[in-house]
DNA sequence: TTCCCGCTGA
DNA sequence: TCAGCTGGAA
C-alpha cells in the first residue's frame, strides 16, 4: 500500500482522536485483568452501557482471585443487565483458569489468551493491545467498517485479508491509541447506519426463536389493556432483572407451553450463547 | 428493525 | 461456515 496514503490515513484518524476522544473507565487503566473484563463486557454490547457496569464490577471483583473464588450466582448477579450472560459464566471460568494455570496473572500472549473461554480471535488481540500497547491489529465490526470505508476495500473482504491490511496500517508503538482512535471514529463519525456497511453477524429472528417471541409478546403486552407494560413493571417491581429480562421470562413460559420444556431449553440454552449448551 | 468494541458448538 | 445468544437505544 502507498506509504503516503497510509500516513495520511493515520494522521486523519489520530487527529480526530486527539480532538474527539471519548472517556471510558477502562481507558484509565492498563491492568490486564480489568482490560479483560472490559473487553468481554464490550463484546456485542454498547460502550455506554458497559461504562455504567464496569466500575461496579471491579468494586465487587477487584482482581482475578476474587472473581475466581466467587460463586457463579454472585457473578451472574453482577452481570445481570449486560446481556449474553453466558459471557459472565465464561469470564468466571476464565478467571479460574488464569489462577490455576498462570498463577493469577492474565497472560498477554494472544495464543495463551485465546485458549480461555469467552476469549476469541478479536478479544485475544484487543487485551494485549489495550493493556500492553502491543503492536498487533485487532479487528472488530467497528474497525472493520472504518477500514473498509476509508481505504475503499470491498465489503466482501475476508477477515484474514482485512487483518493483514490492519497490520499494515498500524502505526508502530501507538497501538493502544490507534485502536481507541479507530473505535471512536467508527462510533462517532462512521456508524453502520450511515455507511450501510453490514456487520459480520446478523440477529437471528426466525419464527419461534427467543428473540422472535420476545418482540411478539412485547407487542401483545402493549396492545392488551389487561397486561400493559406498566402493569408488568409494577407487578415485578422488586425483580432484580431489567424489564427486558422480565419479558424474556414470560416468553420462556410461552415457549414451554407451546413447544415443551425440552425444546425450550435447547433453543434458549440454560446459560445462553454458544449455540445452546 | 437494525446495530452495538463476538464467541461458541456443531 | 453458521445459527443462536441478551438487552437497549436509534
Amino acid at each position: 500500500m502507498n506509504v503516503t496514503f497510509v500516513e495520511s490515513f493515520q494522521s486523519k484518524i489520530l487527529e480526530f482522536y486527539q480532538q474527539n476522544r471519548r472517556s471510558f473507565p477502562w481507558r484509565m487503566t492498563t491492568d490486564r485483568y480489568a482490560i479483560m473484563v472490559s473487553e468481554v463486557m464490550l463484546q456485542q454490547t454498547q460502550a455506554d452501557r458497559v461504562a455504567r457496569r464496569f466500575p461496579l464490577w471491579l468494586e465487587r471483583f477487584p482482581d482475578v482471585q476474587t472473581l475466581a473464588s466467587a460463586s457463579l450466582r454472585e457473578v451472574l448477579d453482577a452481570w445481570s443487565g449486560l446481556g449474553y450472560n453466558s459471557r459472565g459464566q465464561r469470564l468466571h471460568r476464565a478467571a479460574a483458569m488464569v489462577v490455576e494455570q498462570f498463577d493469577g496473572c492474565v497472560p498477554s500472549d494472544p495464543a495463551r489468551l485465546i485458549e480461555l473461554p469467552g476469549i476469541g480471535a478479536y478479544t485475544s488481540r484487543s487485551i494485549p493491545v489495550f493493556a500492553d500497547n502491543l503492536d498487533l491489529a485487532a479487528v472488530d465490526t467497528n474497525i472493520r467498517r472504518v477500514l473498509i470505508h476509508e481505504l475503499n476495500l470491498p465489503e466482501s473482504i475476508t477477515p484474514k485479508a482485512l487483518l493483514a491490511v490492519a497490520e499494515e496500517v498500524l502505526p508502530k508503538g501507538r497501538s493502544r491509541d490507534w485502536h481507541n482512535a479507530l473505535m471512536d471514529y467508527g462510533a462517532m463519525e462512521l456508524t453502520g447506519r450511515k455507511t450501510g456497511i453490514a456487520p459480520l453477524t446478523r440477529q437471528s429472528t426466525f419464527k419461534g426463536s427467543r428473540r422472535w417471541y420476545r418482540s411478539a409478546l412485547l407487542r401483545e403486552l402493549l396492545k392488551s389493556g389487561e397486561l400493559s407494560r406498566e402493569a408488568v413493571e409494577e407487578r415485578y417491581a422488586d425483580c432484580p432483572y431489567g424489564i427486558g429480562t422480565i419479558v424474556d421470562m414470560l416468553v420462556e413460559e410461552a415457549m414451554i407451553e407451546e413447544y415443551g420444556e425440552q425444546r425450550m431449553l435447547r433453543i434458549a440454552g440454560e446459560s445462553g450463547g454458544g449455540g445452546g449448551k
